[in-house]
DNA sequence: TGAGATTAGTGAACCGGTTCACTAGATCTA
DNA sequence: TAGATCTAGTGAACCGGTTCACTAATCTCA
């Protein structure tokens, strides 16, 4: 309600100092301790605000971040609103674009970002993008989920989805399961296309007949594509998604079916959604430790920022068995 | 990759024009329009992107909105980034914080917002709270959710959920349910506060035996609750929740419990999520028109700042019957 | 045709901070 | 005690746009 904004030149009057030696004061520079108390106490008391837009112009840092992501897959919504909340806890704002899954809107943004921010977090839509190539290499850059090689100053908090894949393709395995179905879509924590060799290798390396399908990143998506596929003759008998919200299609595509689950077909998923546990069977599925994730992403972003590059940090899936897979059925 | 930023005087420079006449002409006043194609088109091929902290300085406008919400919320979370998206594509910086329906850290983060930011949307944590106090009247406030009544400038985008528990509760009573427990919690839609007292009026109206409940705002707090009220003796034929997260949690109440929805217990959800139609039986809830509830904010708040407030606006929720309500039980 | 209105364009001031080159005084050292 | 070093503080320039007051040229219409 107060009328006027109350700059640094009315601190500076009021405490019969220089505008130069109250900003210096403010940051704790150049000062004698009891100065700058005085000058703290007299700026809280006149409500005083840096105005940011000024520190940016003036200062060269613009204390925004920008993170990219595709909100519709509900983990990386999780793990961007803890992104936002720690940044700006650590005095960072942060502003966030959806872009979908689209490399195209992705470049988009985050080259309309140059310059403009100090730092650039991504949850890379696709493996191979340059996304990061318009950037200033005065931006510090994160990527999740994917290594950036091409850029030594940058950093990257990468998963490792070999070892989720390797488990779970194990895991059917031992239960008995010799025909498997994985579900992937761009959507999902693991672009398919970077799993796909990987999987096959493994796959054939344990003897298991594997075909890979790539579906829409809805639920009804994949269980359209699911439905017509189990229709078929040579249906699988187990079904491994890269995301729970593919798995919870496929759970309708049974249903859709009368296939009991998972007696009729294991299920398997990935990112450990929040209502893995409440779909029946419950999913068994994958999880990370986000706040691990969100922690190391924040530290690798502002270590960088401080020209003090992290290099690579590396986090696991852990599995998490709940009651969707099973021995497969008797031979038909 | 280019070394230094592309100033406005370079493109100035470069059409032999003055910074002053540059800066019109990029924005299309005062200049002809032979000039305005010839600056933009120097413009784009030198690569010039105009500084924000420098127009927000020297214009003052940010071209920063602020979106407080809670984002634990599904509900919120999707109306959020699709604001986010829409924001963007009319020029619009959105910068968002999670403030997780506390009323305190709302009110802290839209107070440090104040002169920082052109405007601002509140997803309101409380229908009590008073956290547009602090803003500058020169800042554009659009609220969701709950009509801000003492500020005549601004604008709310109101939800009649009036409207929504009078159905449910009708819905509830026309199929003979005498007993219903309403589940309420501080991240749903619509705050409990608000509703209670409505309910308990509309509900001894309509000759209803109606019992409300407040549940921690995850799925499993509302489980623990919803089964131990469900253990004795007196236990409701029917569950009213608001939200649906909190009825996935009444559904592992009931399975916990071996209930059979809905023939030992109707259960009704609020706000339609994604996994609605996934669980078993599917949830019977109230949908909003989301895109339509978007545009509205957006252009209310778009009007805001171009000083032509609109008032408010009313969405209503649409019932959406699946299959988990039906009559209750026959007298135990 | 000539006074008044419009239009295109100019230079300088300004927004609110940060930083640089510099100074006066206090402290240290040989 | 003289000179070097350190500290707290100063004024001015600067970041990169926008806006204001003003000029010169063109247009309008009695």
């Amino acid at each position: 309600m107060p009328g006027g904004r109350v700059t640094l030149q009315d601190v500076a009057d009021a405490a019969g100092l220089s505008k130069a030696a109250t900003s210096y004061a403010l940051r704790g520079l150049k000062s004698s301790e009891t100065t700058q108390q005085r000058v703290r106490a007299i700026a809280t008391e006149l409500g005083f605000t840096a105005n940011p837009a000024a520190q940016a112009l003036a200062g060269g840092r613009t204390g925004l971040v920008a993170i990219s992501a595709s909100l519709r897959d509900s983990w990386q919504q999780g793990l961007v609103s803890m992104m936002a909340t720690t940044l700006r806890e650590r005095g960072y704002a942060a502003s966030i674009a959806d872009v979908d899954a689209d490399p195209g809107l992705e470049a988009t943004f985050i080259s309309s970002m140059r310059g403009n921010v100090d730092g650039v977090i991504a949850l890379p839509t696709a493996p191979s993008g340059q996304w990061w190539r318009d950037l200033d290499s005065a931006t510090a850059v994160v990527a999740i989920g994917e290594p950036i090689t091409a850029r030594a100053e940058s950093t990257s908090v990468v998963f490792d989805n070999v070892l989720g894949v390797t488990t779970a393709l194990n895991h059917l395995l031992q239960l008995g399961h010799r025909s498997v179905t994985m579900f992937s879509t761009t959507l999902a924590t693991m672009p398919s296309r970077a799993i796909d060799s990987l999987a096959s290798r493994t796959a054939s390396g344990l003897g298991l007949g594997l075909k890979m399908v790539t579906v829409p990143p809805s639920t009804n998506g994949a269980r359209s594509v699911a439905a017509q596929l189990f229709a078929q003759d040579d249906r699988p008998t187990a079904a491994f998604c890269l995301s729970d919200s593919i798995a919870f299609g496929v759970y309708l595509a049974a249903r859709d079916l009368k296939l009991t689950v998972p007696s009729d077909l294991s299920i398997l998923g990935y990112d450990d959604n929040e209502l893995a546990k409440i779909v029946d069977p419950p999913l068994s599925t994958f999880g990370w430790d986000e706040d691990a994730i969100v922690d190391a992403t924040i530290s690798a972003l502002i270590a960088t920022l401080e020209a003090v590059p992290i290099g690579q940090t590396r986090f696991s899936p852990r599995f998490i068995e709940r009651s969707s897979t099973a021995p497969p059925p008797r031979a038909h």
